[in-house]
DNA sequence: GCGGCGCTTCGGCGCCCGCCGAAGCGTCCG
DNA sequence: CGGACGCTTCGGCGGGCGCCGAAGCGCCGC
């Protein structure tokens, strides 16, 4: 085979980015990055290719050890093998241009405009809301951005008001920044986004649009949002 | 062209991704991580293409801003457009396998064992001094890795002492985590990390090899990492 | 046990893309 | 001013890879 161009060593970059680099194995990743397990016929259908297509997509990204499989039956579920490829691909897809052509038909329009208003991104929460969520934590001081993000003492004591425990132990970043795809602007994740994000779904403030990566705010959700961080109902109701 | 596949819509993840998905754009981009601009020529050799190959790449890369440019005569210099593209790629190679052939010419194997031993990597230092700076910062309590990395009050007294300033005022964190591709072990990349390399170049405590990424730490430097963070000499002297 | 369904394997097709060498252009230097 | 050098453009070649449909396999439910 091709031992043409080996000539500097190191780690083998292009095998990775190989694996991204074609579009349905992207959009597989793209769609997973809701954190589920999803099943190999779901994402052909999804993407819009075959079974079969689908399959050798798949054998490849878990060979790569993007995905892990988990096989059920007559079903195989797939899902993002860890939270680092979760971080990878989100910073891929933020360095990547915005998609020239929006969604055509109407109901693709409205799709994407739930998913700008309120989604979860992988295991945090991200569009206008995830941002606006941001926002108010940094602007009460539980955020602090100046020389990288950091979690203040009163950020601290926030979350425990609230008994909300993010995941120790883990070499995770408590707080990271990630940028969204459609408000262009940093949004919180790591181990805190995600567990804010896991108290908002168990709390009922937030609840899934069907199977969806879309979510809405509930009326006790609006209700939490502004006793803790003060936002108004404007930017928590998606605009029809 | 193909319009077919773009049932589901979001960032053109695909785009960016085949950019690196290539061994030869991949390897431009791991040789331009010294954070230093090269020409086309000296790319093209390094990897051992035909300089018109090493423009068709070029101009990609530098299309997608992942590189940029800058023309001074008959020459043209590429860099990594920004630190954003320098951590990508940091993190992609981590997630890469190790090649699984090393080296096999006797220099080859010297030169990797001298990346091996110091190396700069993009701004900051990494190999195993790099992961050993790492480690006595921790064990001195200066870093803390618990529920994520972050600089403690004596690390920033520490850093004053040292006339060590961090370029601040940027989103860039000041801590980062970067896994080594050699040591397989996290050390200290951000803009603390930056400034301690840099501070390093400055003070007369390391110097490039040649115009490698490769770096020894010299008598000056040994002095001084042992005074300021008890390092023995063994570490930061390469064995032979 | 039989049909249906989800998934897999295999051939075959076609396109994309990375490679080169030859020729040409602009810059620098003697 | 002429030659060397760095870079670019272009045509052409070859291999890799993403796609499909047909056939087959295993699990499930009736």
């Amino acid at each position: 085979m091709s031992t043409r161009h080996t000539r500097a060593s190191g780690p083998d970059l292009a095998c990775v980015a190989r694996l991204l680099a074609d579009g349905t194995r992207a959009g597989f990743c793209l769609a997973l990055l809701d954190g589920r397990a999803w099943t190999a016929t779901e994402l052909a259908r999804h993407m819009g290719v075959a079974a079969s297509t689908a399959t050798e997509h798949l054998n490849a990204l878990v060979s790569g050890s993007l995905l892990v499989e988990e096989r059920q039956g007559r079903h195989r579920y797939v899902r993002l093998a860890d939270p680092h490829v979760a971080e990878l691909i989100e910073n891929l897809a933020a360095m990547a241009p915005a998609r020239p052509t929006p969604p055509r038909s109407l109901s693709a329009a409205g799709r994407r405009r739930a998913l700008a208003h309120a989604r979860t991104c992988y295991d945090h929460l991200a569009g206008a809301v995830g941002v606006a969520i941001s926002d108010a934590l940094t602007a009460r001081g539980l955020l602090d951005w100046d020389g990288g993000l950091r979690l203040t003492a009163q950020g601290e004591a926030w979350l425990q008001d609230l008994d909300i425990a993010p995941t120790t132990g883990t070499r995770r970043p408590a707080v990271r920044s990630c940028l969204d795809w459609t408000e262009r602007r940093p949004h919180l994740a790591g181990a805190v986004g995600a567990a804010l994000c896991r108290h908002a779904f168990t709390a009922g403030w937030i609840t899934r649009i069907g199977t969806t990566r879309a979510v809405t705010v509930t009326a006790v959700g609006r209700q939490a949002l502004h006793d803790h961080l003060g936002l108004p109902d404007e930017v928590l109701q998606q605009q029809l």
